[in-house]
DNA sequence: GTTAGCACTCTCCCGGATTGAGTGCTAAAG
DNA sequence: CTTTAGCACTCAATCCGGGAGAGTGCTAAC
């Protein structure tokens, strides 16, 4: 279906469109690339290759794009992921992992570093709490009606939570409470933690804190943490597609959704490796115009969250692809550098 | 200097360029406000007011706008704040109050409705600690080497520290440290737990915990909590002002000086009641073609944080004054119920 | 002091011409 | 059979000139 030089041609469009935002014409490429036909030859080819649908023209008098078609193709075939030197990882690495003990800084701060190596907007799906491991588990009491709940999670992460309360609590009951609790639960995944585990240890329990326990599995079940880090939009606006203000507008928006995008990157992160989804392979309908390349992060091996980049789907997927791997890659090792 | 006239028509002025973001010419405003004198001598009285520099012409063939001395002159004698019936006052109470026990949300919630009543960006500055009293104070061990500082602070806020430890502490002294501290700093503003109060407390202080205790000044004295939230960039967006993509990215930059412009709120705040900015009177050259609203709010009466709104300098000055200071009241008291 | 009238200015918008990039087709060359 | 040069054609973008419209300032009359 596809020769050798076509395969050429369709290379070199992608590569033009990406760099330029133009059109790109056979008389172009022609003199671009040197691939030793005229442009009548090309001319000729590009129309084969937008009849099996690589590439599109927007109106007749203009060059060509790659359709979303086309940007598999590139992806799937074409594309050589940037290589990064050992060096240049050990130098982001540094920078990552050397200031931030606290996962949500961390989270934060790979975001900026992925967005401003690939001028997109980058994502962080904050580890889901369910794969996370309880350490520790305290209760503090606020005042009559409320308690605050803490927990302390294996990646080094904390999570509280205030919960109201009838009977009243001395500091000294909570602080038994809380020592029996994590005595009882520590080591235990987040989502074992459920009203079954709880209902489990119930005989277990000192009877103080009995009425307790059902408000904080209570609690714990329904809290949903799924976060999302974003950054990078002002950068994003510099691209030529942004000219347009309801574009940006457009953008705003879905970056707005956020539910919806953590959903995704989770979604997406089911798969292993890094996870590209272009323009219209999308669900979401505000999402077409856009491509999304995904990754996910872990601990010591098990996958806790995803990561990510969303850019039009004119986008450096090889540079993209490359630097989504290598974050997912340092954030893992700087998690599971953390929790030892 | 102005009479009676020249002030209504100046008030025309900035009515109708508030309203429609167009020059606004004489002829427009003989029909459309009933003053009862020709277009041809409203000239002559704007052609005065240009000349003292209430109103300013684009260009010569177009209508006048008020410069920002025209929308001081506006905002400080002739705007008239909105009334807001008791009604709707309880109503957006009930929303803010009603679901929110933590303050973090309560802010975030507060921004959303601002944002909303006003069509512009709101801003909220996250209570400053400095002026929050301690209610507990629990350590929580991590691992050998890290150990959890959990502050809970009056107004129901809660605030995480991770600090390094060289001795390995157990769960039980941890506790007692706990204890004892809570019991000498409760009630004890943050501002003043520094470094002399913690020296002062230290031969009351039991010996397990003394290398800690300095450990903890130090990070209490350079943790730097400043928070923002904001909200309605979006909504923003949809001002004739932002047709130029170059101003929304202007806007969007401003926005992510986040530091800056919690400063600035906090700077604003140390006046009381509702606070107004306009353009230029901004020291800083990028805000200068828009304005800000601001006011304070606190818990019985003490002030602990500020609250604005960020929109064009011709921006609907009365509604914004009178939600910034609804809203500003309502925090206020929504807090001061959090805390009792 | 007020107003009608008028000349004048300037922006905005529209339509037409021009330009330029690019195509597809055809016929000739390789 | 493939490649290429040449050419006619298409379409978007740009430029240009000419109103139209909004608004002003000035003058002279009321």
């Amino acid at each position: 279906m596809l020769d050798e030089r076509k395969i050429l041609i369709l290379q070199a469009v992608v590569h033009d469109y990406i760099q330029s935002a133009e059109p790109v014409g056979s008389r172009t490429i022609a003199r671009r690339y040197n691939l030793g036909i005229s442009p009548a030859t090309i001319r000729n080819e590009m129309s084969d290759l937008e009849e099996i649908g690589y590439i599109v023209q927007p109106h007749v008098s203009a060059g060509r794009i790659p359709s979303d078609k086309g940007y598999r193709f590139y992806v799937d075939v074409l594309m050589k992921p940037e290589r990064i030197s050992e060096e240049f990882r050990r130098q982001i690495y540094r920078q990552l992992a050397s200031k931030y003990r606290e996962v949500e800084q961390l989270l934060q701060e790979t975001t900026k570093i992925l967005s401003l190596l690939t001028n997109y907007i980058a994502l962080v799906v904050a580890p889901h709490v369910d794969a996370c491991v309880l350490k520790h588990i305290q209760l503090i009491p606020i005042d009559e009606s409320y308690i605050l709940v803490v927990l302390v999670m294996s990646p080094g992460f904390v999570h509280n939570k205030i919960i109201e309360v009838n009977t009243r609590y001395t500091m000294e009951e909570l602080v038994v409470i809380s020592t029996e609790l994590t005595k009882l639960l520590r080591g235990i995944a987040y989502r074992d933690i459920g009203v079954t585990l709880i209902k489990d240890i119930k005989d277990q329990f000192g009877d103080i804190g009995l009425a307790l326990l059902d408000l904080i599995s209570e609690e714990l079940a329904h809290s949903n943490l799924e976060q999302l880090y974003f950054h990078g939009t002002l950068q994003m606006f510099n691209q030529p597609e942004f000219k347009d203000v309801e574009k940006a507008k457009a953008l705003l928006e879905i970056l707005e959704a956020k539910e919806l995008l953590a959903d995704l990157l989770t979604e997406l992160g089911k798969n292993s490796g890094v996870q590209v989804r272009i323009g219209q392979e999308n669900p979401h309908s505000a999402m077409q115009e856009y491509s999304l390349v995904t990754s996910t992060y872990g601990i010591g091996g098990e996958v806790i969250g995803s990561i990510g980049v969303i850019g039009p789907t004119r986008m450096e997927y090889a540079k993209v692809f490359s630097s989504v791997e290598l974050m997912a890659n340092i954030l893992s090792q700087a998690l599971t550098e953390l929790v030892k």
